[in-house]
Parts: structure tokens; sequence; C-alpha cells
DNA sequence: GTCTATAGGCGGATAGAC
DNA sequence: GTCTATCCGCCTATAGAC
């Protein structure tokens, strides 16, 4: 009975990935607006009803999307990280697990990584997974979907990258401190209030500062994946590299 | 013959303009995805058919509403600049045309408004534009519309915003200078082709600072109008005044 | 320019047999 | 869990009368 139980239960989450998969091929050439379970199950040969018993409504399978997309950047990111400290320690990048060529950025020295190099590895390796998976990309970072209000679910899955990225600055401040710019007069509160609910270890004028930051590498990736680029930046890599050190130099990673 | 001709003209920009409001209020409530021709010569009480007069097509339709949104967005930031250097002269707002309320960041003195000022002015426009349009703006700078290309009419209204913001560095750097951070090694072939394209007159640090100020700038909106800044930023218009403010700084407008 | 009518599709969701 | 059958809606686009 066990492995019958199991048997259903992994061709359970086969079929679910293969839904999912289609689905995001849809997602492509679509967008999520149109995503059809109809559509999705008439590519798989299943009949449309079939899909119900995996995801009770078309709402149901764009939230898994969505979670598996945040997930996914999420751990690009925290892959990217890991990879620019292992890197550094070791000449050669662990072979396998990482699946990410470590960047060439910390090639080479073989001390700890300097905060700004980890905060520039972070940020490449979410601009390539979302140059990479530019429909998902605007699934999570795109307009939102008419209609759909994201669920509960979704919020952690969504903070992932933005915990990545403090987790560089909360290092930095612990080993070497920060500089950031000085706090305007009229964002006391607002700098409290974001201090108190993302990092009550960092100083406000830092919180701030990182919203900021955030924000504006996200302004990046999106002019490039939705194309505001063509016939403005050609080389968009060296381009993003480059402003993606200085968001880190203007957060106040000095080094 | 040339009044039926008249009222015939008259009659069909009445009827086009009715035809694209309607179109705009479908987008607000279904995305551009699923924008109808059906859906909207029923609201207005046509038969679909007839709006084939009007627009060839469906794409034609989605042209014209991206064409009005990037004028009206481009407008907002020109009346801005023109309301903040009217207002540095005249105590007073200048009565009826602008339709926008001076900056009150401008108010006040009398003379000449700081290249900064007008910088953030501008910037203040461009995304209060955007707050009261969010479906308008997520039609140009959110996910592109799948199956949708965008045809070359829409390149010209699409960077007038940019070139608000350029006219302001171009004023700052004839009459008192900027200061642009230092260009990158990497980045020569790029500031140089990006310079000759957006602004022969102006240095090519320059050219690569305001075009990532200008990427940035977008991912600040982008990020309120989208919805991630809830549960994160509340007062999200000093926060933005402020951020707006910092980039003008970093472009290089020390005043 | 506007109408009717029509062609030839598409969608989400459910009921009930097996 | 998967199927058939079904309800009821939606869409773009064209033809041809008026």
């Amino acid at each position: 009975m066990n492995t019958v139980r199991g048997a259903r239960a992994r061709a359970r989450v086969e079929v679910t990935a293969a839904i999912k998969d289609e689905a995001r091929k849809q997602l492509a050439a679509e967008g999520a607006a149109k995503l059809s379970l109809r559509a999705v199950a008439r590519e798989l040969g299943m009949v449309s009803s079939a899909l119900y018993r995996y995801f009770p409504s078309r709402d149901d399978l764009l939230t898994a999307l969505i979670v598996d997309a945040y997930d996914a950047i999420g751990a690009a990111a925290e892959a990217a990280l890991a990879d620019v400290d292992a890197g550094a320690r070791a000449g050669a990048a662990p072979a396998g697990a990482g699946a990410k060529a470590p960047s060439p950025a910390c090639a080479g020295a073989g001390g700890t990584p300097t905060p700004r190099a980890r905060w520039t590895a972070v940020c490449r390796a979410v601009r390539a997974w979302a140059v990479a998976h530019p429909h998902e990309y605007a699934l999570i970072y795109g307009s939102p979907v008419p209609g759909y209000s994201a669920p509960q679910a979704t919020v952690a899955p969504a903070s992932r990258v933005a915990h990545v990225l403090l987790a560089v600055l909360r290092d930095a401040h612990r080993s070497e401190g920060v500089a950031p710019p000085p706090l305007a007069e009229g964002l006391r509160a607002e700098a409290d209030r974001l201090a108190a609910d993302l990092a009550p270890d960092l100083p406000p004028a830092l919180a701030v500062a990182f919203v900021n930051a955030w924000c504006q590498l996200f302004g990046l990736i999106s002019f490039e994946v939705f194309g505001h680029f063509a016939g403005v930046v050609e080389e968009a890599e060296t381009f993003f590299t480059h402003s993606a050190d200085r968001l880190g130099r203007e957060l106040g990673l000095l080094r």
C-alpha cells in the first residue's frame, strides 16, 4: 500500500510538473493574461477537466508559476552569493551543484571577496536569470495580471532576492562598516519603519538606501528585458555590471 | 462640400476618441492582452464591424493607445519643466493651460531654478502621471504585450520623457557644468556611441550616467505602480522625491 | 458608415459515468 | 483520476445589404 501511495504520489508530481512546464511555454507565447487551462490540456493530450484535479482553477496554476519564478530567481541569487564566497576561498569552482559559472569578477584572488564584489555578483546573477527567463521575469516583475491578486503564499518567495542582498549589506556592516548616504529630513519616520521591518540591525539610513538600490536594480533589468534598450544600449551586460557596481558604491559599500 | 467634409471629419475624430476612451477603460479592467474590439463596440452601443472603419485591426487600436500614453507622459514631463521655470520667474502659477499645480519644491524663490530642482520636478511629474494612470503606464513600461510588436510610429513619442530630462542636463552642462561620475574602462565604446546617438554635445560619461538614471527612475516608479511597495514603503511620494533628487545628484547636478 | 448575419474559432467550469 | 458531454460565454474578421 505504501508503494501504491508512493507510485501515485510520484505520478502526481510528475503530471503536475508537466502541466507547469507546458504552462510556462504558453506563458512565453501568449502571456499570463491568456494562460488557458484548455490549451495546456490540449498540448498535453489531456482533456481540460482532468487538469482541475491538479489545479482547482486557472488562478491557482498562475500562483504556482509565480511562486516557482520567485523561487528560481531567489535561488539564483543565493547560489551566486555562495559561489562568489566559495570561489574566493578555492581557485576553482566547486563542480556540480551550482550549475552557475563563477563570476569572472571574483576569479583569481584567494582572499575573502569584498562586499562590493559580493553585491555585484548577486546583482549579475539576478540579471542573468531575468535575461534567460524573460517571460517568467515579466510574470513577477512586470505588469500585474489583471483580475489576479497574489495570495499570501507568494510573499515569502518574493522576498528571497531582497534577503540575499540584505545579507550582503549586513555582513559588510558587521565586518567593516557601511557608509550610506545621509538620510533626508522628511524620511526619518519612513526610514525607522523600514529598518524595523527589514533589518532591525542596520541603520535606518542604510535601509532607505537599500530600498532605493533594490528598486533601481530591477529598473535596470526591466528596461533591458522589456526592450527599452533597443537602439540605445548595445552592450547590456557590460553596462549592467558597471551600474550594479555603482549601486553598491552608492549604498556605502566602499570596498 | 467643405462643411460636409468638415462635419464628417469632426464626427470621425469624435467617434475615434470615444473608441479610445472606452478602450482605455477596458485596459484598466482586463489588461492590454485581452483588449477586445467587440467589447468596446458593445459598450459603445455599436456593432463590432463598425469599429473596423476606424481601426483596421485590434493591434492598430493598441498602437493608438500606446502612442497616446507616451504622448501624455511626455507632455506631463514637458509641462512640469515649463512650470518649474515659469514658477521661478513669477510667484504665481500661470493660470489655465498647464492644468498642473506647480511643484511645491520650487515655490517661493524668484530666481532661476537650480538644475536639480528642474530635474526633480520633471521626475515627480512623470511619477505623478504614472500613479494617476497605472494601466496606461503598464501598457508602455510594463511587460511587452505578447504577439504585439511596436511599430516605428511609437518610437518618437516614446522618447519624449528622455528628451526632457536630457534638456535639463544639457542646460546645466552649458550654464554651470555637470560633474558626472567617472567612466569605467570597459564602457568607453558604449559611452561614445551613446553620446553620439543621444546627445553629441554632452560628455560620454554624462551620457552613460544619464541612461543609468533614466532606467533607475522608471525602476522606482514601476515598483510603486506595480505593487512591490506593499508592506515596504508607505510614504511613496516622499520616498520618491528623495530618490529622484539623489539620482540628480549622482548624475552630477551639484546644485 | 452602419447594419445583419455568419464563419470558424476560442475560453472556464461542471456533472456524472467509468 | 480520467473520460464524455454540456452549458454558456467569449473572440477576430469578413461579406454584402442599405
